[in-house]
RNA sequence: CGGGGCGUAGCGUAGCCUGGUAUCGCGCCUGCUUUGGGAGCAGGAGGCCGUCGGUUCAAAUCCGGCCGCCCCGACCA
């Protein structure tokens, strides 16, 4: 069987689907827009999660779980959140099946009284919890967290960038003052950028979103874009100032210290399996995954080549001394035996796989005391001594996920463009997409013509960087700062 | 919901125009030889051709309905 991948300049969403397939990261279903994940993918899916759950843990959160199913009467409490999620819910309407003469049937007399909706995000039940939870400002501030699967019936799927039911965590949480809130906010915007880089070596600009881009329900939100090797932007995490929206809409107050009423200030913040996508678009190349080590199942194969069992057993026995000391570093090692296939097999496989680097140990090596170091990011090979690879590997490790982000973050400059008139805007767009660092007037109306002429939206109002002003690439108005534009995912 | 493509063995496919029960590759099984970039040879197993109906002596092939999936677009994290 031939595993080779189409190339992303063929076809850059065909080279997506492949990766995904072909490493074993995911499986379609036998269900419409929803998928399996793989034992490999779900393998880097539980290293992100264990990440950024040490993340909240450290910045003060706690871990809990709502419910699956909401009653759709939370729904109409906060105007902007229905709006923006009643089209894409999915609604339980009964709770029984029977058999009949066509088959098993919808039991029309388990009809429900109040019909329930799919989670799309958990702020409504949360939040008519929350209403039981505080009395006072020392209840507050309150910081959950919930790692949690949430369905949108969206029209059109991806594979991890959009499915139809997806996995993330949604953090939400409760504040005496705005300041606080914000401040939250900010932190945890700061903590998925961390995160991204250090964890990803994925570069991210952290910004605010224009209206347009707002979550519904939503004073502001903040957010990470991460740029994709196809020039397309992906918003790769959110968080969210909520103001006192969802306080006021399930009515929930505290007494502050001077005794006086007020409505919480609320926080939500989230970032999901899209991540997945996003680290795959980051960093792979024509041969298929490329892995950065601290996410990597994986982090070193070892490929065994030997032609008499004796040779078989003295690379064993190397290899076992070699595996204890790689898990005494905490280095992940697989040693991969299997004689049902080639060592040329292997090799192969585990570059579409993106282990960040194998080793080969053979008959040559044996009598010369070397070891085949083969770096996945770089494709190269070279014959390092055996003496002292554990501290090689460890070092070379660091050395892969520090080149990862350089590599990244040197095409994510070399995508950022000043632009300050439309025709070239529409012309970058076009042919090679990227960030376009243009002005912009602040109104919801140009960002929709552009929207319309380009489809192109605004990414971000950055936060960091030069604020130079400007007038807008679009209406000639005057703007306070550059904004990012792209074409998005 | 529009546009495009596809449905034949576990996977990828040929055959369809011009009807006669299915090709090839990978994978799988057995044996021997192999193993430093997806091994070789020999033998073997595996398919009511998405589904329902029609035409015909005969349908993967022609006609009609239905179902499903993928890609592109509108919607969206």
């Amino acid at each position: 069987m031939s595993k080779a991948i189409v190339s992303r300049e063929q076809d850059y969403s065909q080279w997506y689907n492949e990766i995904v397939i072909k490493a074993g990261l995911a499986d379609y279903s036998a269900v419409k827009g929803c998928m399996v994940i793989k034992p490999y993918g779900y393998a880097i899916w539980e290293r992100m999660q264990r990440a950024l759950d040490d993340m909240f843990k450290e910045t003060g959160h706690s871990n809990a779980y709502f419910p699956l199913l909401i009653p759709k009467s939370f729904f109409s409490k906060e105007a902007s959140h229905v709006e923006g999620f009643a089209k894409e819910c999915a609604v339980v309407t009964h709770y029984r099946l029977k058999n009949s003469p066509e088959g098993i049937v919808v039991d029309e007399t388990a009809k429900l009284e109040e019909e329930l909706i799919i989670r799309p995000t958990s702020e409504t039940i949360i939040w008519n919890t929350y209403k039981g939870w505080i009395q006072s400002y020392r209840d507050l501030p309150l910081l959950i967290n919930q790692w949690a699967n949430v369905v949108r019936w969206e029209m059109r799927t991806r594979l991890f960038l959009r499915t139809t039911e997806f996995l993330w965590q949604e953090g939400h949480t409760a504040h005496a003052t705005a300041q606080e809130a914000i401040e939250e906010t900010i932190r945890m915007m700061d903590t998925y950028a961390e995160f991204a880089e250090k964890w990803m070596s994925m570069p991210v600009i952290k910004g605010i979103k224009s209206a347009n881009e707002r979550f519904a329900g939503a004073v502001d939100t903040y957010c990470i874009e991460s740029l994709m090797q196809d020039g397309k932007a992906l918003q790769s995490g959110t968080s969210h100032f909520l103001g006192q929206n969802f306080a006021k809409a399930f009515d929930v107050k505290f007494l502050n210290k001077e005794g006086k009423s007020d409505f919480v200030w609320a926080t939500s913040w989230g970032v999901s399996t899209r991540l997945m996508g996003a680290l795959v678009m980051t960093h792979s190349d024509d041969e298929g995954l490329v892995l950065p080590p601290m996410l990597a199942p994986h982090q070193v194969v070892i490929v065994p080549i030997y032609r008499e069992e004796e040779q078989h057993q003295k690379i064993n026995e190397v290899v076992a001394k070699l595996k204890n000391e790689f898990k005494a570093e905490g280095i992940r090692v697989l040693y991969d035996e299997a004689d049902n296939r080639s060592p040329g097999w292997k090799f192969a496989e585990y570059e579409l796989k993106g282990v960040p680097i194998r080793l080969a140990i053979g008959p040559k090596d044996l009598e010369k005391g070397t070891v085949e170091v083969y770096r996945r990011d770089l494709k190269k090979k070279e014959f390092v001594p055996i003496d002292g690879i554990t501290a090689y590997i460890k070092n070379l490790l660091v050395e892969i996920q520090k080149s990862l982000y350089d590599k990244a973050i040197a095409f994510r400059t070399a995508s950022t463009i000043k632009v300050d008139d439309y025709t070239t805007f529409k012309d970058i767009l076009e042919k090679k997409g990227g960030f376009l660092l243009a002005h912009w007037d602040g109104t919801s109306e140009t960002e929709e013509k552009i929207k319309e002429e380009t489809k192109a939206t605004i990414r971000c109002i950055p936060l960091e960087g030069e604020k130079e002003e400007g007038k807008c690439i679009y209406s000639g108005k005057p703007s306070a700062q550059r904004v990012i534009f792209a074409k998005a995912y």
